[in-house]
DNA sequence: ACCTGAACACCGTTCAAGT
DNA sequence: ACCTGAACACCGTTCAAGT
């Protein structure tokens, strides 16, 4: 066969099948050949579809962003500006976990993909609605996806082995319950999750009061500092 | 030549060859022939000093973990938790966007890695000095790990293209200044990363009053509801 | 012990040839 | 337009052979 009636292959089915192979066995596990091979083709045919290898990750990648509810900012109060905040980074966090072994190349930032765009363009937007100067609103989107890009990257639990015998406490004297974090993975990852956004969120409402009080518009007493 | 006198290789200068790559020309740059020709050898000799590739690239994202100065947690006051967590962000993330390209690798977590467990190790044990519980411990050495790999695994402003027409109005009606986010690359990432840190630390500070005072040994009073 | 070349089973990508 | 096999220049790793 060399050309059939129907195309055999589409951008969708390259991207369902990439995806499916780098959840299931990491990035490393992608081959144009193998990821031919799973869709029933051979290796050069993807070459009809994509340019390169590089922009057939790109696609999966912003598959991953497309995932991202972004609805919070257009339908909330502009004053919940936290409350959109945290929900965008709960949300964030669940697509992109969803989807560990693809982050590396997510967190190149969104360059041209148009999902990764509407998600900066999202949170930016309502940063700037609720007030905050844009310089201000950018750094929120960036320290964001740099929490929730570096919370999915990798498993805080799983970094370290569950071998009781692996962290001698001459070494590392604190870590002798170390071995234990992997069985405890989810509630360790979640944990630290929750509590660095609660801080972040808190961290960041102290900032938003003092720029307000500074700036004239009292809202209200400043009750620290 | 088949074995020299004295050994052409060492795993020191394989890892700072590879090292060098790794930050020149990123991680696919490196492959096993192409780091034995730097070093004027052949390609398996790699194998007589580290049993596969990944223990190469292992090695040196541990060289980069052993430049993060952990001096704050040992010499500090216990009661100055917040300044010791600061410089280690600050010192961590350092040492991390100095060497990109590896972050990926050593945000799996330290393993079995020495310098990667050294700085686990400190950071929870300062934690614990202060009066932290174990577990939110663990999760301030997760969370700002977090926050710092995010940091220094890619460039937010770098994330944009420098491309006044890649960015259109009618898709992305809040990014019409986005294009010149490459241009203050380095203002950007460093105001996001000390903007994130004064929010994560400021937020931690409240968590830790909330805890001390309601655990019955009174510090001050608290000042937020 | 530490290096070598040969060998194996892979890669990404190009390209002429087929329909 | 969309697929194919052949081909090119690569990979990581093993292994027997050399000193």
């Amino acid at each position: 066969m060399a050309r059939p009636r129907k195309p055999l292959l589409s951008r969708e089915r390259i991207i369902e099948a990439a995806s499916a192979l780098v959840d299931s066995e990491g990035l490393g596990a992608v081959s144009t050949r193998r990821l031919a091979a799973e869709l029933g083709v051979s290796g050069p045919s993807l070459y009809n579809h994509f340019r390169n290898k590089d922009e057939i990750l790109d696609a999966v990648a912003d598959s991953v962003s497309a995932q991202v509810d972004l609805s919070m900012f257009d339908e909330s109060d502009p004053r919940d500006w936290a409350a959109a905040l945290h929900d965008w980074a709960v949300s964030y966090r669940a697509a992109l976990a969803a989807h560990p072994h693809i982050v590396p190349v997510l967190a190149q930032g969104p360059g041209r993909r148009p999902a990764g765009l509407r998600v900066a363009d999202a949170a930016f937007g309502g940063m700037v609605r609720a007030g905050w100067p844009p310089a201000q609103a950018t750094y929120i989107g960036a320290l964001t996806r740099y929490f929730v890009t570096g919370s999915a990257l990798g498993s805080f639990a799983r970094g370290f082995v569950d071998d009781e015998t692996a962290y001698d406490p001459a070494d590392y004297p604190h870590l002798g319950q170390a071995h234990l974090l992997a069985e405890h993975r989810q509630q360790v990852d979640e944990g630290a999750f929750e509590t660095g956004l609660r801080a972040l969120l808190d961290g960041l409402a102290l900032q938003y009061e003092r720029m307000v009080t500074g700036s004239g518009t009292v809202r209200r007493t400043p009750n620290r500092g």
